[in-house]
DNA sequence: CAGTATCCTGAACGATACTG
DNA sequence: CAGTATCGTTCAGGATACTG
C-alpha cells in the first residue's frame, strides 16, 4: 500500500502483508497492543516516536483492520480513546511470535529474549511452528509449495 | 541494521527481525530461494529489480547467515555461484508461511492466495501456528507474555 | 553471467511547534 | 490528552552504464 510495488503486491501476499506490518514502528505498535497498551499518550512514551508518526500508523492500522478505535467516557471526564486489536490483529499473533522466536535465536549474544510466550489456560510455553490438517507437527524441512492457481484438471500440459 | 533505532533493536527481537528481512526486496529474494532459484541472473529476471540492489541484499542476506554463496563448476564451463538457504532460513518458515496465509486471507479479495504449502511425506496442508510443549494447538486468544528478564526468586518487588 | 558504480528521486522519519 | 502542521534529513530504491 505504501512502499511495495504493484507487481509484487498482486503476486505475493508475504509482501504484501510486510508492506502493511514491516514499517519500522507499526510493529512495535502492535507489540504494545498486544501488552495492553491502548492510548496515544501511552503508545507515544513507550514507542519515543513523534506524535505524526504515531497518528498516521495508528490510521494505517485502523484501515486495515487490524485496530479498533473506540471511545468511552469515565464519569466526570471527557471523552477517551483506545486502541484494541481486532480479530485480524490476534491472527496475526503467530507471524509475531515466529519473528520475536527467530530474533531471539539467531540476533542475540545469549539466544533468549525478555519475555516468553505461555498459554493462559495451561501456562505451557508457547511457539510458533509448522502444522497439518490434523494439528499435527511438520518440520520446515519437509515442506513443498504447490501452486493451486486457476484450477486446472488432473493431467494438465 | 539498516533502518530501526538502536532503542528498538536492544529491545525487541520482532523489530530487529524485521530489519533484517522487512525490506523490500529481502523476503521477496528469500520466498524465490525455497521455490528452487540459486542463481543472480534468475533472481533478477522473476524479482525485476535493479541488480545493485539484489546485489546488496544477497549480500546482507548472506552475512546475517540465511544464505550460502558457493562456487561450483560444470565440467568444461566457467564458475558459477549458488545461494542456497541455511537451517537460519528454513526455520523461519513458518514465519514466511504465516505472512503469506495471514495475507491470503486479509488482503486479498477470494481469501485464497495462488500457492499452498503440504508436507512432502504426508501430502498434507499445512499452516503456522501456535503449538505449546508437547505440540499440542493453543488458540492465540490464550497467550500471555511473561517477562523473563533478570532471573528473580519467586516473591519479588 | 555476475556483479559494481553513479546519479537521482521519493518518502519515511525525527524534531519541533501548535491546537481543540 | 490526542492529535495536526511543517520542515529538514536520510536512505532505500529505480534507472542506467560499465566490468571481469
Amino acid at each position: 500500500m505504501m512502499n511495495a510495488t504493484a507487481s509484487a503486491l498482486r503476486q505475493c501476499s508475504i509482501a504484501a502483508t510486510l508492506s502493511l506490518i514491516g514499517e519500522k514502528w507499526t510493529i512495535l505498535i502492535l507489540r504494545d497492543v498486544f501488552h495492553g497498551v491502548t492510548r496515544f499518550d501511552d503508545f507515544l512514551r513507550r514507542l519515543e516516536c513523534s506524535p505524526a508518526v504515531l497518528s498516521a500508523r495508528l490510521k494505517t492500522l485502523t484501515e486495515a483492520g487490524l485496530l479498533r478505535k473506540v471511545g468511552y467516557r469515565e464519569p466526570g471526564e471527557r471523552e477517551r480513546f483506545e486502541y484494541r486489536p481486532t480479530r485480524a490483529a490476534v491472527e496475526l499473533l503467530p507471524v509475531l511470535i515466529g519473528l520475536m522466536q527467530w530474533g531471539d535465536s539467531h540476533m542475540t549474544s545469549c539466544g533468549e529474549g525478555p519475555v516468553q510466550i505461555r498459554s493462559q489456560a495451561s501456562g505451557k510455553l508457547v511457539r510458533a511452528a509448522l502444522v497439518d490438517e490434523d494439528g499435527e507437527l511438520v518440520s520446515p524441512r519437509d515442506m513443498q509449495i504447490v501452486p493451486v492457481g486457476p484450477r486446472r484438471t488432473e493431467g494438465e500440459p
